[in-house]
RNA sequence: GCGCGAUUAGCUCAGUGGUAGAGCGCUUCAUUGACAUUGAAGAGGUCAGAAGUUCAAUCCUUCUAUCGCGCACCA
């Protein structure tokens, strides 16, 4: 009996070892796979590969249970004699992490304009070296049995080319295309932005009423919240089926302050209901203006540049005010002129940049897109064959209508740090999204399609991320997969939940609302933080955060230890066969060691079931009434008075067993004990054999 | 505007077509015998509201309310 049970479980020095010792031994890597004769999935493979956090991130807690469920997974088909993969890595984040790099050079009083394009990226590398790969650390401490040796990163030097093999692939096929178009523009970050990459804001302001003459006399009175941008206008457009404009359309009105002559349209963009049912269509700086520009021939007056200031086209009272100034002196001189009817309170939402989160402007600009329609169908085939299933489901929903609903995909950026656009003379560099849409290959070696890795693990099997990025990334692997792989890059999504504070906010860090996973593994062990992560997770449903699941997982890792403390005790002084297998036919069994042997064959049964279907909160709640309440609170009872040799064999062979249905959940405590078992099958619980 | 989800014990949540369960909290008892990070016993719920289907509804259907989240052509 080892010493060490005399004491409380004491997760921090344990884990620290623990992790070490199954480091050492290099049962992460695939490649420490022993094949045995009685394995029943023997040349298989199961393959995760780990969604690159940003390398500007750190560990939160939608982190720390997404990592818990992929290494639950990848720990137990390791454990069924799976050859087991999970790749890890991380995002260079392209604006992210400029804009990061930018603050900390903004502090020195620098620029990235002063440093030039060159010294600037050398500074971001070394960022990158120094603060890049903390989020991996983090999984560490929380167990995560990632194959390190094959971290990948996205700008790689076999990432890149890969990268810009696919850009290549696509330009090809003709699918890429240069444009000027509107796009979203964030004058801030000085890029281009997909449309994924807005966050709308609901914003208190005003809607503004303005005449606009009529050429004939008389006037037609427009709606906006934007009433700067009417410097641009080209149009004012009204609903065909509109009875109140039927004779207004096709004649003239007269700009205000422009004193620009425009024409009055009828489109059906229109929306009777909104405002008075007419509207300033101004084809530069707005989406369906631009629509209805092009539709009706509008000229494009681009009043707004790309640092987010009026131009020589708003006219001399107007240039080079920002957007906002600009906006009050419009609406000074619209009083002034008295062609301001009214202005109603409005609350609308605000396109924001959800990198920097400053106001998104919608300008004209040349961009590089790529088409969309052939993808999309192939990544909504994959979903609609049922070859790629989400779990829950119900998120099936979500990515088909986006899809269904695609716009091209805008994927140059005007930053420094990311892939370039491989064309001569262009300095654009790519959507981060671009390359990690290639990610379940691209850390698999390709483009060289001869690759041992890439011809062994892919497609691999499961996919687990949060739901905002079930567009932006998930749609986008699975269409790239696809036309580079020949095959979906996986079969299965888990979007698992969202963890939310306990009143059901959003967790944030500048809020302060946040909770950091690092302290509660320090505070509780990572055992007792992934207990209270997956007992948690129900069913996908979001999770109003409470802390006691972490204080009860760590009441329950010191239930396992001095469970284990016991039967230790009992077995050790005792001389009989120490049971590693379930062959009891020799023994005249009890009725109470009949139960117990049948309950647990249950419960294992039903944590596979749980496991295989993704229900780990299930799993582990099984798991736990079953140590808990039956075998503590009744079997280990019973055994006190029942010291017979059957008893002691089946009480070894029900901790063995319970052992590695948890060790999955709660990997430290679980190893710990096993390497203090007398007799076992293998040098480490983690690669034991599950049957 | 459209869609999705939630609503069950004081709190965080499971669950089932046949008069409800867990963790934490609460009450009472047990004190050095694996564990007080314990054990035993217990209190506490008209399962959001209304209507319907059914022998029977917390569970199925419809509607309503409240909260949350997406999406949209948010001018």
């Amino acid at each position: 009996m080892n010493e060490k049970f005399n004491q409380p479980y004491n997760p921090k020095e344990t884990e620290e070892k623990i992790y070490k010792f199954w480091e050492q031994s290099g049962f992460f890597a695939p490649e420490a796979h022993q094949p045995r004769a009685d394995n029943p999935n023997e040349g298989k493979t199961f393959t995760i590969v780990l969604p690159p956090p940003n390398v500007t991130g750190s560990l939160h807690m939608g982190h720390a249970l997404n990592a818990t469920i992929q290494d639950i997974l990848i720990r137990y088909k390791r454990m069924q004699g799976y050859k087991a993969l999970w790749i890890p890595g991380t995002d260079h984040a392209g604006i992210a992490t400029q804009n990061v790099v930018e603050k900390q050079l903004k502090k020195e009083g620098l620029s990235r304009h002063q440093l030039g394009r060159e010294k600037f990226l050398e500074k971001v590398w070394e960022w990158k070296e120094k603060y890049g790969n903390i989020i991996l650390d983090q999984l560490k401490k929380l167990g995560a049995s990632c194959d390190w040796s094959r971290t990948a990163f996205t700008m790689d030097e076999n990432y890149s080319k890969a990268v810009q093999e696919a850009f290549n692939h696509y330009y090809k096929k003709g699918w890429i295309y240069q444009g000027e178009r509107v796009v979203n523009w964030c004058p801030r970050c000085g890029t281009s932005l997909s449309d994924l990459e807005l966050e709308y804001v609901e914003e208190k302001t005003k809607l503004w009423y303005i005449k606009y003459s009529l050429k004939r006399g008389g006037n037609i009175i427009v709606a906006t919240t934007r009433p700067e941008t009417m410097l641009g206008d080209s149009a004012v457009a009204v609903n065909p089926k509109d009875e109140r404009y039927e004779e207004f359309v096709e004649q003239s009105v007269l700009l205000p302050i422009q004193n620009r002559e425009i024409p009055i349209i009828a489109d059906d963009l229109v929306e009777k209901e909104f405002g008075t049912g007419a509207v300033k269509v101004t084809p530069a700086h707005d989406f369906n203006d631009a629509q209805m520009g092009e539709k009706h021939n509008l000229p494009i007056y681009k009043i707004i540049d790309e640092k987010g200031r009026m131009t020589q086209l708003a006219g001399e009272i107007c240039e080079g005010l920002k957007v906002l100034e600009c906006r009050e002196k419009v609406i000074e001189k619209l009083k002034e002129l008295g062609l301001l009817e009214k202005e109603e309170d409005y609350t609308h939402g605000v396109a924001k940049c959800y990198r920097c989160n400053g106001i998104v402007e919608p300008i004209p600009s040349l961009q590089w897109f790529v088409k969309m329609d052939e993808l999309a169908k192939s990544a909504i085939k994959a979903v609609e064959s049922g070859r790629i299933r989400f779990h829950p489901q119900k998120w099936e929903k979500v990515y088909l209508d986006w899809l269904k609903n695609i716009k091209d995909w805008c994927i140059s950026r005007q930053i420094w740090w990311g892939h370039k656009i491989p064309i001569e003379g262009v300095n654009d560099v790519m959507d981060t999204w671009f390359s990690s849409a290639l990610w379940p290959f691209a850390t698999l070696g390709w483009p060289d399609k001869n690759n041992k890795d890439l011809k062994e693990f892919y497609p691999t099997q499961v996919l687990s991320t949060a739901r905002d990025i079930i567009n932006l990334w998930v749609a986008r692997m699975v269409f790239s997969g696809t036309e580079f792989m020949g095959k979906e890059p996986f079969s299965d999504v888990i979007i698992h939940a969202t963890i939310l504070t306990k009143d059901g906010k959003r967790m944030s860090k500048s809020l302060g609302t946040g909770i950091d996973p690092m302290g509660l593994i320090e505070k509780y062990g990572a055992d007792a933080t992934r207990f209270g992560l997956i007992w948690q997770a129900m069913g996908g449903q979001d999770i109003h955060w409470a802390e006691e699941h972490v204080m009860a997982g760590k009441k329950f890792a010191n239930k396992i230890w001095n469970i284990a403390r016991f039967v230790l005790e009992r077995t050790g002084i005792s001389n009989f066969q120490f049971p590693i297998s379930n062959e009891f036919s020799n023994l005249k069994l009890s009725k109470e060691d009949k139960e117990i042997l049948e309950k647990l064959e249950q419960v294992k049964k039903s944590v596979e079931k749980d496991i295989e279907n993704y229900e780990f909160g299930q799993a582990l709640h099984t798991l736990y009434d079953f140590i808990w309440h039956d075998l503590a609170d009744k079997y280990i009872e019973y055994s006190k008075n029942n010291n017979s040799a059957e008893t002691l064999t089946v009480l070894y062979f029900i901790l063995y067993t319970v052992l590695k249905l948890l060790h999955p959940f709660m990997p430290f405590i679980t190893e710990e004990i096993y390497q203090n078992l007398p007799s076992k099958n293998a040098d480490f619980l983690m690669v034991d054999k599950w049957e």
